[in-house]
DNA sequence: TAGATTGTTAATCGATTAACAATC
DNA sequence: TAGATTGTTAATCGATTAACAATC
């Protein structure tokens, strides 16, 4: 049964490109897919492809055809949970935090945007993007009020640490972290974090030896 | 010897981490520190921490005492190559890209953003952050000039894989690769992806069970 | 000295790849 | 039918953790 084949994290991060690389193939007309197809393609190997899709995907596949596309996008979608929406909220409206008010992509991820937190006021009270920004002092009275299950992180260092726990005693149990620094929070609270100087380590060393 | 460790990626992801942990006890007039009070403050185990900082340090920690501060700070920004400076370039300056081209951080990391490049006559032929935006169609004539190391992709993901062509054919051997997409490029051509839908997927899976 | 901390070797855990029988 | 493709089980590879002797 699928579900109890345990889900590894590689594996989550590969789901959302073989969704985005189905649903352009769906687009071209195309029907049915087959791992030694993907593997061209996405540069997976078939047996790892095999064991993501029979993971979060009911159906089976078939000797010759392969699977139905219509189906591991429907199947992908549902795990992914990009039919249900999720309120989540920017902490640090500079320049990375606009830029995720303003991103329309995270809707098709299933993630809406309501608003901003920031402690400029020039901005405070304004709207970008049609979403509210409100002073950060009154964050704990404010972001209970807000429906609101991801907090997303782009403050500048010096700060994120007594922001991020303010964050998490307005409510928050989700907290995805673009500040390159290491949260210390309760173990319940859920922390993703991207950081841009761990990957250009990772891009300098593959380039320079 | 140091040499023949071998470093691998989640450590190379780890090293900025240390490195901006390490800072921040220096500033505050700390001179050693030891694997049991590193493995308190950022979560790693105390072996992990052992190995991941033999590999980049010639210093040998003391018992009781620990390791210098300085030297690893020292130790970790040489193998980082912080203080050998890499131009960049922006293609694609939509928010997203405009946000790294306005900010600071970056050069901490050794990274020069020196332009960009986008397809918006608006933009084409201006400066942002003293940064001088190129047009799009002549990536592969001026993109040769500008002395640029690593590409950061930031395009929308329709065009991503076209531009990436390009990028390669202007003789670009690095790709920081924003765009939620696979790309498909010559082997020697050097990949670090940041996907977002990815670690959105892996937030909201831990979130959700 | 006593013992906190180090560095190293062995064991375990996790993820990918290899091998191969089943099947349409 | 023949054989391309599947799904599953075993083997390998990679990374972390455990165990422990060495040391200042």
């Amino acid at each position: 049964m699928n579900i109890h084949n345990k889900v590894t994290k590689p594996q989550i991060a590969r789901y959302p490109v073989y969704l985005n690389y189905l649903t352009e193939l769906a687009s071209k007309g195309e029907i049915f897919i087959s791992s030694p197809k993907i593997s061209k393609d996405l540069g997976y190997s078939e047996e790892q492809i095999r064991k993501d899709l029979q993971v979060i995907s009911k159906g089976k596949g078939k000797p010759f055809s392969g699977r139905k596309i219509s189906t591991l996008i429907k199947d992908l979608e549902d795990f992914l949970g990009y039919n249900a929406k999720t309120n989540a909220i920017i902490i640090g409206v500079g320049h990375l935090g606009q830029a995720f008010l303003l991103y329309k992509g995270f809707a098709e991820y299933g993630l809406n945007i309501v608003g901003g937190f920031d402690n400029n006021i020039n901005i405070i009270n304004k709207e970008i993007n049609q979403k509210k920004i409100y002073s950060i002092e009154n964050i704990e009275e404010i972001l209970p009020t807000l429906d609101v299950e991801i907090a997303i992180l782009t403050v500048p260092s010096e700060i994120a640490q007594e922001i991020a726990l303010k964050v998490v005693n307005s409510g928050i149990k989700a907290i995805w972290n673009f500040v390159p620094i290491h949260l210390d929070l309760p173990d319940d609270i859920v922390i993703e974090n991207v950081n841009l100087a761990s990957s250009l380590a990772i891009l300098s060393h593959k380039l320079k030896g």
